[in-house]
RNA sequence: GUGUUCGUAGCUCAGCUGGAUAGAGCAACGGCCUUCUAAGCCGUGGGUCGGGGGUUCGAAUCCCUUCGAGCACACCA
């Protein structure tokens, strides 16, 4: 379906055609004054010049020919050159029964579909999710959600981190404090115990202790750098630590990320490209992008246009080890045999902006991914505290994740239980859920790239821009739906009505921006577009909720069609809180 | 030092491919529940869009400059 923004403009750019001026000048956009129009079109004003005219009268002129428009009831020139725009109800009534009756509300499916990887999430095994994740796990799996609406095959990979130093290190500190475990035994040459020496817990303390210890003492890091090169290289002790690890950590991974609602296609990680790495290096020699300097194996990335030094992309450290580069070059290399995308987006940390331009830049002139092949990196800011501060807990260390959900969830609890009469069992399921809306909505409706503040208090006010409230908007329909029901009403039955007064007309044409807004949250990867959208649209729901009476409205008719509208709003909200990774319960 | 991002109401943020009186939420103040969930709705006050210059009929938006903050600058990830 063409967006109402097209048709309006298509309309306009007739009526210039017709009034003898070019028709690009005819593009619509939505009123910036709602209080003097619906709709407005500024081209008069940007085609005085051309026309040599004063913008009035060309105004004037295109009014002229819009006098029997089937979609304006309103057309005016106002000074210096505005045309101001309302519409007919029976225009919307007709765009809206088709935006119903759409499976996708009106938004139009690419030609060709993309196939995207977006990597997102990234968590280190050493460690535990803590609350720095959130960011990359929630923006990204909203990312894929709202791609795969828009009609693109998206496969989700969450990329561990499992083979770098900090694994090493791991290795490392469990060595001084346990030497005499069967692993570190040079002569043993049976199985290793399928149970871990260690449980989430004390792995979550091992990797902070060594980490602090490696920057304190240069003898403790080349230490841990040559247990990384053993483990990488193969030494079988190591590697069974080392599953030990991931299996632990995974294990642990899962069940947070499930929490969270977030879900990944694939659990691919670093150390998944380790045989691909001698080839691909030896590719990049042998083609004569690789070079030795100061010992380690680089390839040049800079670019004359470049407004400053861009170093160049190290493949291999001077001692023969892999990095973080290495991976993530081998990875793209994976992907593009495997998978063969058009795409791959990549969610970190917006510190990593130089990193990841070099990668692509090293990609792309070492023909790891076609031409064609786009490379993309969505950078997010840090999540501070009150303080403006990277988040801390009361005590300055790191928060969990989980700790930060549970707390979270027990606010909500104990909100909901002071103000409704809800069972224990269905109060603790609504806290879990609402809980989730605030967390998220807190965290999406901030433009990604930027840092933002993250406040408990505020995310789970339920008042003002927040998950809860879209959330309770939702709720409010569905209790009228139900209602409805009870009362004998059929939901299959009913059809949309023309809009009778501005509350509705209001939330009608909020509806039909649907396609609109999914479109350029997809195309920008902003989902904080589709939070923008959805509020505008709960503001104008509760608006005409407010003014208007529907259970007790007499004409059985007119009724059924406010009962349709409730449900088109209801759908879209759904949609949309589903695009962002949450859902609504049935009460609150 | 070089580069880069940002600076909008007391606080947290939108708006930035140039358009009319710069918008929300929180906080403050004042209304609205015998009627579909008041976790809501309506209203009041609050701004030289960091400062200065420029382009334009028109600038929060584009360009230059300056001040301030964050971040990054090859063997971490």
């Amino acid at each position: 379906m063409k967006k109402i923004l097209d048709l309006i403009s298509e309309e306009m750019q007739q009526a210039f055609e017709k009034a003898g001026y070019a028709p690009e000048l005819g593009r619509v956009t939505l009123s910036n004054r709602p209080d003097l129009c619906e709709y407005q079109c500024n081209g008069a004003m940007a085609g005085a010049k051309q026309y040599k005219k004063a913008p009035i009268m060309i105004a004037n002129d295109v009014v002229a020919v819009l006098q029997d428009s089937p979609v304006f009831s309103e057309v005016s020139a106002v000074a210096p050159g505005f045309l101001n725009l309302k519409v007919k109800e029976s225009f919307l009534a007709d765009y809206i029964k088709q935006m119903a009756d759409d499976e996708k509300f009106g938004l139009e499916m690419p030609a060709t579909p993309k196939k995207v990887i977006i990597d997102y999430g990234g968590p280190n095994i050493a460690k535990p999710l803590h609350v720095g994740h959130i960011r990359s796990a929630v923006i990204g799996e909203s990312v894929k959600r709202i791609m795969r609406y828009c009609g693109h095959e998206v496969i989700g990979d969450v990329h561990l981190g499992d083979w770098g130093l900090q694994m090493g290190l791991v290795i490392t500190e469990l060595k001084e404090r346990q030497p005499d475990l069967i692993y570190f035994d040079d002569s043993y040459t049976g199985e290793y115990p399928t149970e871990a020496p260690f449980t989430v817990s004390e792995l979550e303390e091992l990797y902070p202790t060594a980490s602090k210890k490696s920057k304190e003492d240069p003898a403790y890091k080349a230490k841990a750098m040559e247990v990384t090169q053993q483990m990488q290289s193969g030494v079988r002790g190591y590697r069974a630590i080392w599953q030990h690890i991931l299996n632990v950590s995974v294990a642990d991974l899962k069940k947070n990320y499930a929490r969270l609602n977030v879900d990944f296609d694939l659990w691919k990680g670093e150390s998944d490209v380790h045989d691909i790495i001698p080839g691909m290096v030896e590719y990049m020699k042998e083609g004569g992008y690789a070079y030795e300097s100061e010992g380690a194996l680089v390839v040049d990335v800079k670019e004359e246009t470049d407004t400053k030094e861009i170093p160049p992309c190290m493949i291999l450290k001077s001692d023969g080890a892999s990095l973080y580069n290495t991976t993530d070059l081998a990875t793209i290399q994976d992907r593009m045999d495997t998978y063969a995308p058009d795409e791959l987006i990549y969610l970190t940390d917006k510190r990593q902006e130089l990193y990841f331009e070099q990668v692509f830049r090293c990609a792309r002139k070492t023909k790891l991914v076609k031409p064609e092949t786009g490379l993309k990196w969505l950078g997010f800011g840090t999540m501070n505290g009150k303080d403006g501060k990277p988040f801390k807990t009361r005590d300055g260390g790191v928060m969990r994740l989980e700790v930060l959900i549970k707390e979270t969830t027990d606010e909500m609890f104990r909100k909901i239980t002071e103000n409704r009469e809800m069972s224990e069992e269905e109060a603790k399921e609504t806290a879990q859920i609402i809980a989730l809306s605030a967390l998220k909505y807190g965290d999406l409706s901030n433009q990604a790239s930027k840092d933002y503040v993250f406040d408990i208090d505020r995310f789970t006010s339920f008042e003002g821009d927040t998950g809860p409230y879209i959330l309770y908007t939702i709720v409010r329909i569905k209790s009228i739906l139900a209602k409805y029901k009870d009362q004998g009403g059929s939901l299959e039955t009913v059809t949309l009505q023309a809009a009778q007064n501005e509350s509705e007309k209001a939330l009608v044409m909020q509806l039909t921006a649907f396609n609109t807004a999914v479109e350029g949250a997809c195309a920008e990867i902003a989902p904080h577009k589709i939070c923008a959208y959805i509020y505008d649209l709960a503001n104008a729901f509760n608006r005409f909720y407010h003014e208007t009476k529907i259970l007790a409205e007499e004409n059985a008719e007119r009724k059924a069609g406010l009962i349709a509208l409730l449900m088109l709003t209801r759908d879209v909200l759904e949609t949309c809180i589903d695009m962002l990774g949450f859902s609504a319960p049935e009460r609150m």
